[in-house]
DNA sequence: GATGAATGAGTCTTCATTCAT
DNA sequence: AATGAATGAAGACTCATTCAT
């Protein structure tokens, strides 16, 4: 009856659907982390992008659903730790070298350190929806995984004491990382401080 | 109609008033804990309690008023660190053991660990509000300072390099503990295991 | 702790609340009635009533409860049948006479016939909420059975054919008087008209 | 881009448009007595027919001009009185036998009985809008006038009493066909039920 | 000190409808 | 003839807060 009809979704449309969409997305992440999830309006997410709610609408379920899909942009716009090791001669770093090399990629993209208050602050409000403590839970491993192999790696070359559990030290690192950065936030510490404290604490955490 | 009111003495009075608040204030502290802060609604704080909003209204300004109530209250109740080193033979102790000694004042009582997460929450939410950010900042330097002075009191007694600033290793320890914890609340965590990690990576972070 | 507290629900409180809560249900029933169920904003229900939407959720879950408790309220209101008997002398009746006179009970009260449409309405609308069906269908044996009762009180006396099943009886008469008035409603016929069809039919319908 | 559009000949533009068309408007049909016409979105008329909101707005001005064609729609299905005493031999034939065989015809096509709901619902919704009320009234007419043909015909038969104003019947007839109808709907009756009080009480009404 | 009915501003969300393509 | 992204007005509902008692 109506066979051939949906099959040519000219690429125009997507182009401008995948436009919207990540304007969208990404006008609610700097919201989410400038003013906190709840106090964040859908309005205000949407108020520099051009679009208006119905627009939001269109791209999401509801406000949760537009975290998630934050989440998920972050995750994909991740550089891998490949990327990492590559054209890195270590030869001639010591450990801080490294760690103050990594650091960029230890703490979140696009200077949003300690975006994990927002994270948690979603978290919170919706601890009693069935299946967002899986969610948070299969996101952790993931960070865990990516942050385990970077401390394997440096197992293998040498900078740690290959007998410790990588992925506890790796737990380590992130929340340190991560505590350290929020706190920044929360108490209004001197950012470069905070910089120079994660990197010292990580280096001591790493070693025996 | 108000007839047996005045028979009560001013003292069961006051005692009547105590009560009350601190009914509130303790339940808020857990319902915040609970749901986190923008979640709980006043009459969730007020519920279990036996009074109505009103009471509440009668002892805050706000709801953001009891938060702060809450914060005061178990900063009150936070056993001090003279308490701590009193009647403990320190001599036979490796580091780890007072780490692992010092823990439970390390971390919030009542097994409110992570409770960061209620506070950088209400922080997101009133980031505008003049004068939060000072108070925030003040109470962390109360934190810092206690905990600088354990570190202190860990070096003259020779655990820790004397060369080393107290005052960032205090920031070190504290981010690195809340930090774990909040972690382990957000991606559920085994409790034990991240009780293990806190000390293992205390003790790091206090070595050279 | 909170002992008696709860005990003095002060007499005037309670007034005041079922003074409103007879208001709005009360406008409720007949701002549907004149609008439908759907198209009646709750701004619309609370408009005239000196209350604001505040106090409509203080008593309502939403507007569907407030449908049911319009529902009920109707329910309670009508008058039972055992009040139509008495001092009622038959013996001088035609069969005509007495539907003319019951047909005040046999219709709702307060003029507003006709208000199947609105149960109808709101029945289509909730479909496939869990327990509607259910408690429609109760709603509907309620009727029934009270109709049943009228109809074999005929049967007792004399007026219609004792060997008729009365419960089929009275179906056919709630839905005959119910059509037509729906009828009357949605195009727009003479009242008059209706009522004297409404009458001349059920007559038909309760003779052989 | 637009290249083989022009290829299709005029007739076969029709055609096409008229299966939009007759696609559209049968599937609200369907959704709107399924869902009630408030509660049932374009969307849900649109799903299941292969096209989109954008031919739904092609077709129809808007929700209610659709509800509109499906009411002509069924007007124009419904199968004349004319064809109904074609080839039909009422000498053997009981009243009863004739209202049973003319049920078919009494209530609507396609197994919608109680369609009136639908009705009555886009009624209570336009309700000021001008003209509807007209609309209604008109359409009523019509079906009265139909079905007053068909007691007509009854009468000159001999079935009915000629002296009784074969138009209030046809009113009471319709009525309670269709209340029946409704009951049986809103208040989940037995459809064989239903349908046998309606041949019983049409006889009776239709009797001296 | 405490009650609880009532307020009303604030938000999320829905959905009929438009329009460039 | 039809698409589907986007609009934006409308409405339901929440909840911190007030106030007469």
């Amino acid at each position: 009856m109506a066979s051939e009809k949906r099959e040519i979704p000219p690429t125009a449309w997507q182009a401008k659907r995948e436009a919207s969409y990540e304007a969208l997305v990404r006008s609610a992440m700097f919201r989410f982390y400038e003013k906190g999830y709840a106090a964040t309006r859908v309005e205000d997410i949407v108020a520099g992008t051009g679009y208006t709610s119905g627009a939001f609408y269109f791209h999401f379920k509801n406000k949760s659903d537009c975290f998630w899909h934050v989440v998920d942009y972050r995750q994909r716009r991740r550089r891998g730790w490949n990327a990492f090791w590559e054209g890195l001669d270590s030869s001639q770093m010591s450990l801080e070298d490294i760690v103050r090399y990594a650091q960029a990629g230890l703490t979140p993209d696009e200077g949003l350190s300690g975006w994990t208050l927002v994270m948690s602050e979603h978290f919170q409000q919706h601890r009693d929806d069935p299946g967002v403590a899986e969610r948070f839970a299969r996101l952790c491993e993931g960070w865990i995984r990516a942050q385990t192999a970077f401390v394997s790696e440096l197992q293998h070359r040498g900078w740690v004491n290959p007998s410790r559990d990588p992925e506890i030290l790796a737990m380590q690192l992130l929340s340190f990382i991560e505590g350290l950065a929020v706190h920044g936030v929360v108490f209004s510490l001197d950012a470069e401080a905070v910089r120079h404290a994660q990197v010292d604490g990580a280096v001591r955490l790493l070693s025996d």
